[in-house]
DNA sequence: TTCAAAACCACCCTAAAGGATGACTGAAAA
DNA sequence: TTTTCAGTCATCCTTTAGGGTGGTTTTGAA
């Protein structure tokens, strides 16, 4: 456990270590020039160099990088909100069963998976679908479609 | 923005901080005992505090912000003008004959009444069908229909 | 309680749709 | 020139859809 405790924050230690590490260096070289006495202002120069070079690297290294987000809006077709007409699906005398039936068929499913979807017979589909088409004064299921879509009986 | 990010790498800081902090802790009971002497050390040891603090400050301040896009659908009514996906249509290899019978399914013909508008028997119908669902992966004309009006093929 | 829809199911028959296969033509691409 | 492909048409066969009719049960409203 010890060990991972190591190992996740061996980003801070490096830092911290090699932090020490540079003002040992320093004092190597204070020593270096403290001899030579009067170099101290290209000690102090330098050190300015170093330790702002210093602070560059660790802010680059450390600092996670900002993030700008775009966010960029790409329109996509869709029937967005559906409202069932009401009004015309009572005006026709449409129940609730025939409706459904539309619907499955929209979505092209035959009569024998809409029944086994409404665990009905597929002769109830029949007979849902004819009624449905005397109805809706269509012959087809994709005339039943087609108009129940511009009436707004299915999405 | 910088403030932001000090805050988020505030462990790696502290860190940094302490050790320096425990580094000038001892350079301070030297000080106290050798007395005098070391002041260049002391001097130096800013000097890097402050450098290192300026390089930190300008990376915070100079770093360009990586630009990250995101792109969302929006939904947007579908009515409000049909624009046909060409890029659909070419890529599932639909001809323009087979587009056109599959436009005047949606409307409700049959197939007889889409060879008496196309001028060509029933039999050609029934094969530019047959290959229409096989292009669009169904296998009645109801689901041809509402698959040819998801990937705007139709209106 | 009675009555009318709605929902359910069946049988028969015809029409339409769909699958598989083969073939011919003309135009455009390789 | 050969090849490829859209478009045309046909035949055979199966499945699905649709029309017509008749029936029972359930349910909600009068």
């Amino acid at each position: 456990m010890a060990f991972a405790t190591l190992k996740r924050n061996k980003h801070n230690i490096l830092y911290g270590l090699s932090l020490a590490g540079l003002l040992y260096l320093l004092k190597w070289l204070e020593w270096r020039f403290v001899i030579v006495d009067h170099a101290i202002e290209i000690f102090a120069g330098s050190l300015a160099l170093i330790f702002t070079g210093l602070g560059i690297w660790l802010a680059l290294k450390l600092v996670k990088p900002t993030v700008k987000t775009i966010i960029i809006e790409k329109e996509v077709a869709a029937s967005l909100g559906f409202q069932l007409n009401e009004a015309e699906l009572s005006r026709l005398r449409i129940s609730n069963r025939e409706l459904e039936v539309l619907q499955l068929m929209a979505i092209g499913f035959k009569n024998q998976e809409i029944a086994d979807k409404l665990f009905v017979s597929l002769n109830t589909i029949k007979t849902h679908s004819s009624n449905l088409f005397l109805k809706l004064e269509v012959e087809r299921r994709t005339q039943a479609i087609e108009k129940g879509k511009r009436l707004s009986l299915i999405p």
